[in-house]
DNA sequence: TCTGGGGTCCTAGGACCC
DNA sequence: TCTGGGGTCCTAGGACCC
């Protein structure tokens, strides 16, 4: 029998950066980009369970995470405390914690930098399961000062969403006679894969549980859905992989930048483009990749409509000026009067490379 | 409210080939 | 003159995830 567990860290990079600031304890904490007294542009990465309190989530911009602080603070309540992300710090402490699980599971598969799948099925039960699940969770609390919701049962998709059912600190375990029933009562949304257009789509048409969503065939899921409705028509019935096996390679490095001011001055663009496409190389490098054949860049107008432009190389290339070459060519492109008649400013600028050698 | 940056996967039309 | 069916690649856009 199939025993999977997943673990998701609790408020990842906030709990790392209230570990190592003994100043920030208890307070409101808010990961993210820069907020300027409420001018900055980009969103929240992490709140705390305190700064949720005030109504800052993850994806907020910052200016409205900014303004809900300062309400507070109006309120009498603490202000929160700002922090920019620290990337470095957080893939250390995830390391250590891929660690601790490798000493409870002989296979575990990270999924991003706070996520990881770990097969428990040697342990012969959900119960015994459950209590592996428990040390673990003392183990990192122990040794790393942070706490880690777990979730238990019979494939991936249980465990993923059992891990979210009792955030934070929690442990859910599901059995694979109670997965469907589990499933039942809770929103589309926790389906992984529905997103907000989706969940606007289902609830449009009445369907908001996933009990609502089994109403429906395959066939009527995949024509309303595609290919993604009949994966969906089985996910509803709490059947999903058990594979911790999967190994997925890069298929495209990039990088992109959202202006301090939008501008449509092609000197300020095409400088950050330069600069882009020497991280995108340093990278492509560093990863140890030979060869790319195709490069893309993206333009953000300041109303946010977004449009790429790609073009596949006649031959691979491996040379950053052949990046620069190529994007410099599709950013021309965008510059064409008829392209932007209305002379919309640019936000942001982006390029990447794909069909990596 | 005014929306980051790093990615993946899917769709759909057109070109082209057999 | 009107006309197939299947497959792959390219390009652009969009949904989604962390």
């Amino acid at each position: 029998m199939k025993i999977i567990g997943h673990l998701d860290m609790d408020a990842f990079f906030a709990a790392v950066e209230e570990r190592a600031n003994p100043k920030l304890k208890g307070l409101p904490i808010v990961v993210g980009a820069d907020p300027k007294e409420g001018q900055g542009r980009g969103v929240v990465s992490t709140a705390n369970y305190k700064a949720r309190e005030y109504g800052i989530c993850s994806a907020l911009p910052i200016s409205t995470a900014w303004r809900l602080s300062e309400e507070a603070k109006r309120q009498g309540k603490p202000e929160a405390v700002f922090v920019s992300v620290n990337f470095k710090n957080y893939s250390e402490v995830s390391k250590n914690i891929i660690k601790i699980l490798e000493k409870y599971s002989g296979r575990v598969l990270q999924t991003s930098i706070d996520e990881a799948y770990f097969d428990l099925s040697p342990a012969e039960n959900f119960k015994k399961a459950g209590e592996i699940a428990k040390k673990i969770k003392s183990e990192i609390r122990k040794r790393e000062h942070l706490t880690a919701s777990i979730g238990i049962g019979p494939n991936k998709l249980i465990a993923k969403i059992a891990s979210d059912f009792q955030k934070p600190d929690g442990l859910t375990v599901i059995t694979k006679e109670r997965a469907e029933n589990f499933l039942e009562p809770l929103p589309v949304r926790k389906i992984p894969g529905i997103g907000p257009k989706t969940e606007e789509y289902f609830k449009k048409r009445g369907i908001e549980k996933i009990i609502d969503l089994k109403k429906y065939s395959r066939e009527e899921l995949t024509e309303m859905l595609g290919k993604w409705g009949a994966e969906l028509y089985e996910k509803t019935r709490g059947r999903g992989s058990t594979d911790l096996a999967e190994v997925r390679e890069r298929k495209s490095i990039g990088e992109q930048t959202t202006f301090e001011t939008d501008s449509l001055n092609f000197e300020t663009v095409w400088e950050s483009l330069q600069e882009l496409s020497t991280g995108v190389f340093r990278r492509f490098q560093k990863k140890g990749f030979k060869s790319f054949q195709a490069v893309t860049v993206t333009i953000r107008f300041s109303d946010f409509e977004t449009h790429t432009r790609s073009q596949t190389l006649r031959k691979p290339a491996n040379s950053l000026k052949a990046i620069e070459m190529k994007s410099l060519k599709l950013l021309m492109s965008f510059f064409d009067r008829r392209e932007n008649p209305r002379r919309k400013l640019i936000r942001l600028v982006g390029v990447r490379i794909e069909k990596l050698g």
